[in-house]
DNA sequence: CCCGCCGGTGAACAGAATGAACGTAACGGT
DNA sequence: ACCGTTACGTTCATTCTGTTCACCGGCGGG
């Protein structure tokens, strides 16, 4: 189940960069390149698209008209907007449009690769069960829209730190604890459970809770 | 700067109660309500209006049907959704619509309070500086949209707990016990029960007895 | 060269969520 | 009416959580 993505850039060498980016991303394969509005269209009218990396600066029409013309098609295709474009007001005018996630240009792979990480998680929970019980749920799905770039990490982190624990859960086959993760780790359970919360909260592991014995249960995590 | 409000929903004491939850709350004024899509967009056309609380379930259309003309007509106004559907396509569809916050019936005061702050907290965002700098102000953005508080359980019960215990209760087709419910969830019956009651007294899950044999009856739950 | 500051860590602590144990309540049978 | 049976509902010890605050090391300014 490859997520389809199609490339709207109308440099050339940019719009091939993007072509290459994406391809590197396992679990993503480009369907089209388009130079223009009008080409986009013309390919999201042809053949299913599930993502289009929309930039917003064409030579035709604002990218923003693409989106507009999609949604007026009812076509509930998601986007991710790449732009250099620093107006607030735009982020705005995009998210009335349904754009899930905004990437400012220039942009490193890294940054790339988390926001396409960003919305395959987001992918992975509208497509799992059919049915939601409670707003919480509800919440998760959006909360599973907001990508963490591995850079930008929130004060307090450190990326080392955190590859540590990643690893840690990696080796595991079972869910570990915050404790175990940090005796494994060498840091303290505070730490660890730190670094574990901020990848939950990010979306990359989930959370369980340990029954069993007398006292308060224990949280487990796992890799997503 | 008030926010400015535009109630839209059917049932005229549903739309009372929304309009009154609104104007409870600081920041927030209601412009106007509406019974039906077409009143909706003819009050849309009208006045201006900064946030759609948008039943998706209108006599003449559906709501998402007000959204995307809404969109057609390159309005970039707001919307929250609310909706007793529990369709996860639903959720999906709206996202791709540029809605913003959704919000699942019946909700609590408080439930439907946080939401209008999370909006709150994004239109401040979007509202403040003219021009963004790096992607990370970005991505503050977004986290803005998306996070928002969840519901608050009362003390000594845990939101995670409460997921296992209903997805046991959606599970199965006949009513389960508390010692039932334990046995599926893992928990003991002492902590299922807790949950059950909780469930119960909220209104989520229906009470009843089970007699036949002898010994006290036991207590069944299922899903309202 | 010293000092204050800031980012990352862990020790200590208040309290939150669980289950074992137990007295009590509600039923059917006699 | 009484008794045996079965589950309820509560209390409380237990264990882990989540937060606060002091520490430590490095960096930049004076």
């Amino acid at each position: 189940m490859t997520i389809r993505v199609l490339v709207v850039e109308d440099e050339p060498l940019i719009a091939d960069a993007h072509r290459e980016y994406t391809e590197r991303v396992a679990g993503f394969t480009v369907v089209g390149v388009a130079h223009s509005a009008r080409e986009a269209l013309a390919v999201l009218r042809a053949e299913p698209v599930d993502l289009v990396l929309l930039d917003l600066n064409l030579p035709d029409r604002h990218g923003l008209e693409v989106c507009r013309a999609l949604r007026a098609a009812g076509s509930a295709t998601d986007v991710l907007a790449v732009t250099s474009a620093r107006d607030i007001a735009m982020v705005r005018a995009a998210v009335a449009l349904g754009v899930t996630h905004y990437l400012l240009k220039p942009f490193t792979f890294a940054a790339f690769r988390d926001k396409l990480a960003a919305y395959a998680r987001y992918r992975a929970h509208v497509q799992a069960a059919g049915e939601v019980a409670a707003q919480h749920e509800v919440d998760r799905v959006f909360a599973a829209l907001r990508g963490g770039p591995a850079a930008s990490l929130p004060k307090g982190l450190d990326a080392g730190t955190l590859d540590r624990v990643l690893a840690a859960l990696r080796a595991s086959v079972t869910p570990l604890s915050a404790a175990e993760v940090a005796g494994v780790t060498g840091t303290s359970r505070v730490t660890a459970r730190r670094y574990l919360e901020h990848l939950a909260e990010t979306g990359r592991v989930e959370r369980a809770s340990r029954y069993g014995g007398p006292g308060r249960p224990e949280v487990e995590y796992v890799i997503a």
